[in-house]
DNA sequence: CTACAAGTTCAAGCCGACTTGAGGTCAAGC
DNA sequence: GCTTGACCTCAAGTCGGCTTGAACTTGTAG
């Protein structure tokens, strides 16, 4: 398997056309060549993707993941950064587990409105108090878009 | 402590006016009345924005916030929406906590880059697999506007 | 009574991550 | 050798959740 187009990227690995141009755009994945106009693909970059696909579902910033990736391969990664980046990752687990307990008590709960209850409350102040002092989460796109994706992808997002 | 004006409502919940304006535009809080143009509320705003800087922090987009909560008081709030949400957040934490494994591991793993660590691969892969079959983590705003707004947290949101 | 700080409206702007559309190029199959 | 469809570029649009700015009104302190 050498070079692929960007059709044959994008079928592998589930990221639209628009969305590998634009990657690489931003500087998140290169082509080796073109053919005339035509980009042409080393294999590698389909590690890179899965990679960048982990970041973002790890809610960071396509310029974090760039920054943790590095230019070329994947030098940057150093373990500071990376377990800085769990750590992050850590709060922002408790956080949404605090949230889901407090959801799953709401809907448990004998109290006819969630907030006549004590343990409710206490779970809203929490997650409420600290609202703003947690990492923030990556956006995820619409529905739509996932939908969308789903229908293209085939499975494999290279690796093994 | 009756009708509250807007900068009250700010200064104890910590939400900027705007915010706040832009919340009663989109009918996830009412003001119960006027003192000329100004907008007066009632204390139980206070619960609202918690339940609502709640879903927030769960990743929830406002419309299902407003969904949730309902027009008046918090009625739409039943069981199996509120169990379908704490499953929702179950598969984003769960993913979550794949991903800052495979983190935590490549920051341990004795290989030279982790992609020649098959243990990371695997949970690349995983992630990368599951990446666009699970609930959409909701966008949170930049840092900076974070500690902008930390500025004006004053600690609590309501609730005792 | 007057000044002014703090409120108001409405339209427009911003950010990130893409997508979409118009108009152009070109490698490959007939 | 010509068509065709997949690719290209570049600019602009989208979406959510707000923020910002200009122009205006008003409760309140002096």
């Amino acid at each position: 398997m050498k070079d692929m187009d960007i059709a044959e990227v994008s079928r592998r690995t589930g990221v639209p056309a628009s969305t590998l141009r634009y990657y690489e755009e931003k500087g998140l994945i290169a082509s080796i060549g073109r053919r005339g106009l035509r980009r042409l693909f080393d294999p590698a970059v389909l590690d890179r993707l899965a990679l960048i696909a982990l970041g973002r579902a790890g809610g960071f910033a396509l310029d974090e993941i760039s920054a943790m990736l590095g230019p070329d391969g994947m030098p940057k990664m150093d373990r500071g950064r990376l377990h800085a980046k769990a750590n992050e990752l850590d709060h922002t687990i408790q956080r949404l587990t605090t949230i889901r307990e407090a959801l799953r008590h709401a809907a448990r709960c004998p109290a006819a409105q969630p907030m006549e209850c004590p343990t409710f409350r206490r779970a809203v102040r929490l997650a409420g108090a600290g609202r703003f002092e947690v990492a923030p989460i990556g956006p995820f796109k619409a529905e739509a878009v996932s939908v969308t994706r789903r229908k293209r992808q085939t499975g494999d997002v290279s690796l093994e």
